[in-house]
DNA sequence: TCGATATCTGAATAGTGTTCAGATTATGGG
DNA sequence: CCCATAATCTGAACACTATTCAGATATCGA
């Protein structure tokens, strides 16, 4: 009986094993992909190619496909977070003129992620990944800063006191609108500057 | 050799056989598994099956799977005017009180389509359904009724001749915006109205 | 009635997500 | 240093998917 019993070696290098960190190399090949193909047509067995890696591998980082795409989506926020700090801290100073540039940033980076990178935008914001806690939006960071840039423009007389409070509201729909209708064709590009104009004049003139 | 050279008949059945409106029913079909599955994980096999046909039928209405959501997506912005059109018709009048309340309306309309329905809202604003004419919003009913809408609003009073310029823009953004945000699970249902009020105040406060 | 045409099937191909037994490597305790 | 144990990855299999195409079936016009 001839059994091989031991076969020189298969496919077992240092190369593909022992990454400690292949959950973070998955993600980061997975954002990849879906930039190129899209979030739909996302194939896990080329996540696991492009790794090195074969495809059963990826089941012991994530129970299944979607998890994969959730994880992908949680990097997603955190990136989209870093950008709008990274934005922010470019417009320092307490002048009125400041804040107001400030809040324009933070919507147009918003915009600016969706607009170059519409496959990532619609993993985040198209059903993907599933959010841990519904509505709950206070913790996260991008929502603090959106907070701490309404507060400035109150501070400084831009915006009315009567207004204030549909300010994170009334800003994050509109510009998570308008990065939507955009993206998916439904408005040209150049209307979104138009609109951070409109929604600063609407916050501003609020009565009383 | 025994050769079954005419079997008896197979599943050509009438049932199957000529539906003039296969591609009616089709799209149909894929609505309904749509709404249970979402747009990713919809089976073309599936929607097939439901109208009681082979799979390889829909080639012949269909160049590919994408084709035929696309379709979907043509079918479900039709019904969303729909949707809109009814519930306007319901508020008629030229007061400012049925302006207001038909600008409400309109928007509401468009967040429990969003809300009811949330795999059919991500199959439209979701990247699946191609937009034929890039930018090309103009033409079409929804944005139609939004601008005789605000036309009856400033008619009426309710909203300042210098927001008027942005009211298409920035209505159309907001409730976009904070549909696709509800939905997700990143902002509670609640603020929808809300929004509304925002919206409302945001609009008839502009200065001149 | 017959031929042309629209319509649908069946089978095949290549690719997918997922499972699981087993092979390989790394690790820590003696 | 060595060996048992745990962590990690593979290979093959299964059921499912989209897509293609030759050919079978039904309908319609002359």
């Amino acid at each position: 009986m001839s059994s091989p019993a031991v076969l020189p070696s298969k496919r077992f290098s240092r190369e593909n094993y022992h990454h400690g960190d292949l959950q973070v190399a998955l993600i980061d090949a997975a954002i990849e992909l879906v930039r190129k193909t899209g979030p739909d047509h996302l194939s896990l067995r080329a996540v696991a190619e492009q790794v090195g890696v074969s495809p059963s591998a990826v089941y012991h980082y994530f129970p299944d496909k979607d998890a994969l795409i959730s994880g992908v989506g949680d990097k997603l926020f955190v990136d989209l977070a870093t950008m709008q700090r990274e934005a922010l801290s470019k417009v320092p100073g307490k002048s009125a003129k400041a804040a107001k540039l400030r809040y324009r940033e933070l919507g147009r980076t918003y915009f600016r992620w969706a607009n170059n990178e519409p496959n990532l935008f619609r993993l985040m914001f198209g059903g993907f990944c599933k959010v841990q806690k519904k509505g709950e939006h206070v913790a996260d960071e991008a929502f603090i800063m959106l907070t701490n840039c309404l507060d400035d423009l109150l501070a400084t007389g831009v915006i009315s006191i009567g207004m204030r409070k549909y300010g994170e509201l009334l800003s994050w729909s509109a510009v998570q609108g308008a990065s939507t209708l955009i993206v998916e064709g439904h408005l040209p590009e150049e209307v979104f500057e138009e609109l951070l104009d409109g929604l600063e004049i609407a916050m501003g003139a609020g009565r009383k």
